[in-house]
RNA sequence: GAGGGAAUGGCGGAACAGGCAGACGCAUCGGACUUAAAAUCCGAAGCCGCAAGGCAUGGGGGUUCGAUCCCCCCUUCCCUCACCA
């Protein structure tokens, strides 16, 4: 429904029409090159402002992803208004899955929906007006960005940080690709929810682990949300404990690795992952049946079914002993049995451990379940409960019957367990890490090949980098085989080749990169995209890095932002960056949600279905009684709500400000249609501030000349107003709540919508310029229509005059025994003893027979008298 | 289970980070303009109460002259990780 019936005559020249002038100052700042970011020529300072590049899906953009880059534009016009040289690009993530899978699907080439869909996108965020610089537009999946990506890897290989391993990988049967582990959520792929397996494959592996410590300490120097910092400390997950040598009763030996080596003397058990190499060998005859059994059960149990079941221990004992090697193996609690069990993971630590059930709940409900020995070897701080109650102890207290350690705090008796382990042989200090190897290569046919070959004999041979790209081939087919190899195998003549060097037969590598490789260093082709030879030059890393800004949502929080960090560590240690982290300030947006409505059942009813019925939402035609909940935009809600349609409707700038009037940037909200008029309201009144609709000139007549003297009455009012508004605008821009900003604008102009006629040339011009950043084309409509020199978009940023900024007189609230009583005028600055007259005449009433125990006075903010009774 | 974030009118959200709770906007109601409506403008409005006044920032306690803000306990919601020894 539109604002108003847009009959002929409404389109006068004189009324609000954002659709009559939108495009036309596009193009002006277009051709004045006001976005383009110049350079270190520039002489300014450097301000490199990124949005998290968007995978350019089929369906585009909605309003949600549209909340980042509103943000980002805001800054970077800001920026660019204080004389900042300004980098703020956009390009395309595009290599990836969902364009293979619907290239099977419909048979299409994943290059020209790839194409169509950047093409939309562009259009989209073009219609939004960001300013990005789209002479630097980027495609990963382009050959010119690739080569690069290409040449970076082989940077990673020279410094020794990819490897091919036999791995066992998750395979999806349905996608027909192997996963990385972070792709694969409780033994589901992430994209599409299909059941995935384990296999082992032969694959490349980049060895992130040889940088945790870096990633891990290195967080200490970013500006960066904590929850985000705290989420890759976990997913690093570095422990310090000890591996401890257990010696086989029957000969050899297994090596566990503990966080608690102080609780040694209360290990009663031993535990090993069900795949581990030694339990084949250990079992003991009798037992072997049964751990065949339980080993080859755990293997075809999903994760999903490992760990919902976490709260029901399993597992069979393999008959097998060890001995602990720092008791005296003729102490009976030196010798403890080996079981197996799921709950022991092979991938982490050893795949094994020493189960202390008195001070490890998951030891603790094991030994319980299968009746195995605890022993208390840690006494708990006063007041905590243990074993003496019944109940398992995993926290710090004292140590107890373990011989030299007895009497030491949890901490130092680690550090004296590891001395004696150390002194006799047996054990050493260890530090572990969650984070394993990145596996890095998919039997896909959408991502970027491997630059390297293979020879007869097996060598890898690093490409040159004049053979480089090495160009995805043609195909039509896009399909894996039925044997798990990738699509690019079947490309016969691409396979088939020749060391560039010896003219020795080779063939390429069939794989290709994982969709994150475009990503992992994207931020630097950006700083230097006309340069064909390298993928960025030092002179252009030395100026634009690091990021100043970068903004996404907090969904990338671990894999995107980690595998960046690590690729950006790997350059520097090479050289080719100057500094240690891509990324200074990080910021993550707010997810936009939208209403959604359910049935009695909880069904979900799509939002095109369901109408208003007085105070409740009903089903259309039959009037089912329908609950309104929050959820995210999804398409499967038909609550999507696309820019297109509410820019056509409203004008961009209208939907630019509802963006932001909607709450904090970081802050998650619902979208609601309903509330955008309010947004448009407000710029048809500030347009009536400055045009008088009723005459045909182009601006109302006070704002053609400035005022010259000192400012009075209503024009000195509104110059208050102004500084108010201009104080909260500026404070905005620390915490990115532009929601504050918009409604101090309103503020403004609803106090010149009562006198326009008083609104001053200069305070027009700061209005406008201020407001450019977040509604730039009405702003420069207005600026023109100002007869103003340049473009409203090029002025220098408003600074509020903080003469103007605070009143004479403030309002004193005046509380007795705290609360309001009354709110008398006083001057701005009283002292105290004028500030406690104004408020005693003001409470005359409340103070009268009372005695006055205290007076507190706050000078500038309030008076309370306490009072007895 | 662990970690992170949050809870303020009918709705989205403000509030110098201890000092007038509810800015700004939506929805609502009244008035002006209009033949009428739309649009616009002016105004009302947290809740209870005719009023004086009382009650109000998820619930309960505490510190303080004074608490949306600080401390303790509890409830609910969102996000992340989830047997990591």
């Amino acid at each position: 429904m539109p604002v108003r019936a847009m009959s002929q005559d409404a389109v006068s020249a004189n009324q609000y029409v954002p659709q009559s002038f939108e495009a036309r100052h596009r193009v002006r700042w277009e051709e004045a090159g006001l976005h383009k970011a110049k350079g270190p020529a520039s002489g300014k300072p450097k301000y490199y402002v990124l949005d998290m590049f968007p995978y350019p899906s089929g369906s585009g953009l909605h309003v949600g992803h549209a909340l980042g880059y509103v943000g980002t534009d805001i800054v970077s016009r800001k920026k660019r208004m204080e004389g900042f040289d300004v980098l703020h690009p956009m390009g395309w993530d595009a290599f990836g899955l969902p364009a293979e899978q619907y290239a099977i699907q419909t048979g299409r080439h994943p290059r020209s929906t790839t194409d169509e869909n950047t093409a939309n996108f562009r259009r989209q965020l073009q219609n939004i007006g960001l300013s990005y610089d789209w002479s630097r537009e980027i495609d990963t999946s382009h050959a010119s960005y690739y080569k690069h990506t290409q040449k970076l890897f082989k940077v990673l290989y020279e410094q020794g940080l990819a490897y091919r391993a036999e791995v066992p990988v998750w395979w999806c049967e349905e996608l027909k690709t192997v996963l990385a582990n972070e792709e694969v959520i409780n033994g589901r792929s992430e994209r599409g929810n299909y059941p995935c397996v384990r296999r082992p494959l032969k694959q490349w592996m980049l060895k992130i682990t040889a940088y945790a410590d870096r990633l891990l300490a290195d967080l200490e120097l970013l500006d960066w949300p904590e929850s985000i910092k705290v989420q890759q400390r976990e997913w690093i997950g570095r422990s310090e404990g000890a591996s401890v040598r257990f010696r086989l009763e029957a000969g050899g030996e297994v090596e566990v690795y503990t966080t608690r080596p102080d609780t040694l003397w209360g290990a009663t058990f031993m535990v090993l992952a069900p795949e581990h190499p030694l339990v084949a060998q250990l079992t003991t005859p009798a037992q072997r049946a049964a751990v065949e059994a339980y080993a080859l059960a755990a293997k075809s149990k999903s994760e999903l079914e490992r760990t919902e079941l976490a709260k029901d221990k399993t597992g069979v004992a393999t008959g097998a002993y060890a001995l602990n090697p720092l008791l005296d193996p003729n102490d009976p609690r030196a010798r403890i049995p080996i079981w197996i069990a799921d709950y022991v993971l092979w991938g982490y630590g050893t795949g094994a451990i020493m189960a202390v059930p008195g001070h490890d709940e998951r030891d603790f409900e094991f030994a319980q379940k299968f009746g195995l020995a605890v022993r208390e070897v840690v006494r708990p701080p006063q007041g905590t409960k243990g074993l003496a109650d019944g109940e398992c102890f995993s926290g710090e207290g004292t140590a107890l019957h373990s011989g030299p350690l007895d009497g030491l705090t949890t901490s130092a008796a680690k550090a004296k367990a590891i001395e004696l382990l150390v002194a006799q042989g047996c054990g050493a200090k260890k530090v572990t890490y969650k984070l394993r190897d990145w596996l890095f290569s998919r039997q896909r046919y959408w991502g970027e090949p491997f630059p390297l070959i293979h020879l007869e004999d097996g060598t890898v041979v690093l490409l040159p980098d004049d053979a480089l790209p090495v160009l995805l081939p043609d195909m039509d087919d896009f399909k894996p085989s039925q044997d798990g190899s990738a699509p690019l195998a079947r490309a016969k003549e691409w396979v088939e080749t020749r060391d560039p060097r010896t003219g020795a037969t080779a063939r390429r590598d069939t794989d290709t990169m994982p969709g994150w490789a475009g990503s992992c260093w994207y931020w630097l082709r950006f700083m230097d995209t006309a340069n064909t030879a390298q993928p960025f030059s030092a002179e252009a890393e030395t100026y634009w890095g690091p990021v100043d800004l970068y903004v996404g949502g907090a969904s990338h929080a671990v894999m995107h932002l980690l595998y960046a960090r690590f690729w950006h560590k790997v350059f520097y240690d090479a050289g080719l960056v100057h500094t240690k982290e891509p990324f200074q300030k990080l910021f993550n947006q707010g997810m936009v949600t939208a209403y959604a409505y359910e049935d009695a059942t909880g069904r979900l009813v799509a939002s095109d279905e369901v109408e208003t019925k007085g105070e409740a939402w009903v089903r259309k035609g039959t009037g089912e009684p329908l609950q309104q909940i929050v959820t995210k935009m999804a398409k499967s809600l038909k609550n999507v709500v696309n820019p297109d349609d509410i820019i056509a409707e409203y004008g961009c700038d209208t939907f630019r400000l509802y963006e932001m009037f909607m709450g904090p940037l970081a802050d998650s909200k619902p979208w609601n249609t309903r509330d955008i008029p309010g947004c448009r309201r407000f710029l048809e009144r500030l347009w009536r501030v400055c045009v008088d609709e009723k005459s045909t000139d182009s601006v109302r007549p006070n704002l053609l000349t400035a005022t010259t003297g000192e400012l009075q009455g209503e024009s000195l009012q509104l110059e208050r107003s102004l500084a108010k508004a201009l104080v909260r605008v500026e404070e905005s821009f620390t915490h990115f709540n532009f929601n504050v900003a918009i409604a101090a604008f309103m503020s403004f102009v609803n106090d010149a919508t009562k006198a326009p006629q008083a609104v001053t040339r200069s305070q027009a011009q700061r209005l406008l310029a201020a407001l450019s950043p977040f509604a730039p084309h009405i702003a420069e409509e207005l600026w023109q229509r100002l007869g103003a020199d340049g473009l409203c978009a090029a002025q220098a940023w408003p600074k509020p005059d903080m003469r103007y900024a605070v009143d004479d007189e403030i309002d004193l609230p005046v509380q007795v025994n705290g609360k309001l009583r009354a709110t008398p005028k006083a001057p701005k600055d009283a002292d105290k003893a004028g500030l406690e007259a104004v408020a005693r005449a003001a409470v005359a009433a409340h103070l009268e027979g009372k005695e006055i125990l205290k007076v507190v006075i706050v000078p500038g903010r309030l008076v309370n008298f306490v009072i007895k009774g």
